[in-house]
DNA sequence: AAAATATTAATAAAAAAATATCTATTTGGG
DNA sequence: CCCAAATAGATATTTTTTTATTAATATTTT
């Protein structure tokens, strides 16, 4: 048996495909499916998806596969995903109301409970039903029990000083959104979104495509 | 020297944050940069910072680090970004609206240059600068010469018709942002953005961080 | 001018992830 | 009931990525 390996990146980053395959086969009525399915269906290489399903401890039935419910669960308690996270939202521009606007995160375990921003033209607004606060009202309102984690989505100039903010109030798990390091104390963990980083790669195989080097595409 | 290392895509996707910081530290008046530096201020291991630059083709000096503008313009060679690239988006939602809306990714050598809904309420619509187009007409005005790259923001409901249509007008990059897996014809490269990877890492930490297992965090 | 130091750069080792191979078993069809 | 096909599951190999070590060298300090 040996030590059981727990923190896989690409695999981990992969679950919410499987997840969000599965919920839809749910949806048309599946019970079963085979990861020679799930291979084919999302272009993955089918013994990355025997790897990464065997993590979760899911069983499958030969010639029949796994059990679609079963799965998700298993999927969802490798993730932690079992249980609601509660998180509070800091700034609604674009992309924070993209963020709240995306329904999916519920499936994910994911509840924002809270919203601040501090421009004075949002604040006291409803933004996707949410009540935008006063972000310098941030400690009073979630400082005696603070939110699992915190979505940064305010501009690099801000996002700082916001982090020190989270901080203070007790906030150990950071989703930054903004295009900046942010320096924190250690115990508070942050997990950077880097947008581009997808974009780089689809101009990188491009960059190759276009000088015929097809090979380390995809 | 042996055969170059072309795609590493953990490096691949650092990169544009190196970008980044040198662009601020640039604006901030700087003309050098060392890599211990670069290290320090954006969390990563010094020794991956090496090796990512060193992958770049740029050279610094002993003592006194990297040129700024030096190490800028082979990063942007590196990634392809040195010439512009055209791109059409897909979907003005509200994901759609926030990605039209950062202005980094001029940086990038991303131009977004037509933008597409099926929403009779947006069609006609200006946002952000752009007038949006009825999806129906993509054909028309896109098909005698295709931009470089297409964005895809439009619901998982009807991605794949939009990538069927995009295949059409003869794009051959696709950046996908709907949370499904495309079917495209080979030759057609699709890079899917699953924002909720990064949501599925913070949770892992946040299991493990709670389960008293500190080694694998960060 | 010599010594100390910060830094690049090259090489080597280890760890992580992807890929390949093989085995065993269940199921469906004959 | 037996056979063949499909597929889970285990093991092994290769590739990729990260981490460590060492050497060289330009700059600063004494």
């Amino acid at each position: 048996m040996g030590r059981m390996k727990v923190l896989n990146s690409p695999t981990i980053r992969r679950m919410p495909c499987y997840l969000h395959q599965l919920l839809r086969l749910r949806l048309e009525g599946h019970s079963h499916v085979s990861t020679t399915d799930l291979a084919r269906d999302m272009d993955i290489e089918l013994i990355v998806v025997r790897k990464d399903i065997a993590l979760t401890g899911a069983t499958g039935r030969r010639r029949i596969g796994y059990e679609i419910n079963e799965l998700i669960d298993k999927i969802k308690d490798y993730l932690g995903w079992s249980e609601m996270m509660s998180a509070t939202l800091l700034g609604v521009g674009s992309l924070g109301s993209a963020i709240l606007g995306y329904d999916e995160f519920n499936l994910y375990g994911l509840r924002i409970e809270s919203v601040f921003d501090s421009d004075a033209e949002k604040i006291g607004k409803v933004i996707r039903s949410h009540e935008v606060y006063d972000i310098s009202s941030i400690k009073q309102r979630l400082g005696y029990s603070p939110p699992d984690i915190a979505i940064i989505c305010v501009p690099a100039a801000n996002a700082q000083e916001v982090a020190e903010l989270l901080v203070e109030v007790g906030i150990k798990f950071i989703w930054n959104f903004s295009n900046i390091t942010l320096k924190v104390p250690a115990g508070v963990v942050v997990q950077r979104e880097v947008i581009a980083g997808g974009l780089a790669m689809l101009a990188v195989k491009r960059k190759h495509y276009k000088c015929g080097n097809f090979k380390n595409i995809e």
